[in-house]
DNA sequence: GTTTAATTATTACACCTGTAGTTCTACGGC
DNA sequence: GCCGTAGAACTACAGGTGTAATAATTAAAC
């Protein structure tokens, strides 16, 4: 993930520019473990790469969007059986929400019910 | 998840009670499996077990409330940064919800306010 | 007391993950 | 044309996961 948000940010980066990148948030990686961990990424088809002077400069082939979509929808699927209220419930009710949380809550359903109708 | 599920369900249950509540839900596992599973989770001290007539009879001990909270933290942690309201966001945006779904959402809302005070 | 059937414990094994050292390869410089 | 070096490829290795077969144990039955 801390590296999909690399790609993600930078548009393309190359492994060493990853590295840097991670070191700079205090992230320190040895670069074999940084390249490595993109060639996997790569065999799963998450990423791919172009080779510009003997460098390759990676991008990635999934969107943040869509991994936060799946993973969000995974997480629903075990943790409260696939039902998205139940998790906003959850979340409401857990207290990770609080009062000024609410409010732009709020704000967000009237506009998703604006863009509804 | 599903073994933990199980338990949280029963209150208290042997490998076999284990094993057949799965394969009710279609999970077919060799008695083994489960047992293994188990194992590990109470090497993880997700669970503990006592002993009746020869067999372990397993409990929780981690609340489905606390692994939902940890988990949905970490997720949280992992794609949105720790924002809570940026999940929320995601949830009402990516259409995830629907009208109806927003209608008890509100409904949710108005009573959290409602202990709030 | 010995056999058997039920249970638990041990072992297995392929594949994943995080981390990184070692080796190969080929371009740029001399 | 050879050499150093940057970068990619390969190898490594401990620990985790999902699945299960095999082995050990022991209470019950005869």
């Amino acid at each position: 993930m801390e590296i999909m948000r690399v790609l993600w940010d930078s548009g393309e980066a190359t492994v060493a520019e990853v590295q840097t990148a991670l070191q700079e948030q205090n992230r320190e990686l040895a670069p074999t473990t940084v390249a490595t961990m993109l060639s996997r990424l790569e065999k799963r088809s998450l990423i791919t790469h172009r080779t510009e002077n003997r460098q390759y400069v990676y991008r990635a082939l999934v969107s943040e969007r869509d991994v936060r979509r799946s993973m969000v929808r995974d997480l629903i699927g075990q943790l409260f059986q696939g039902d998205v209220k139940a998790l906003v419930s959850h979340l409401v009710r857990e207290s990770e929400i609080d009062a000024t949380d609410l409010n732009e809550l709020k704000k967000m359903i009237a506009e998703k019910e604006e863009k509804a109708k």
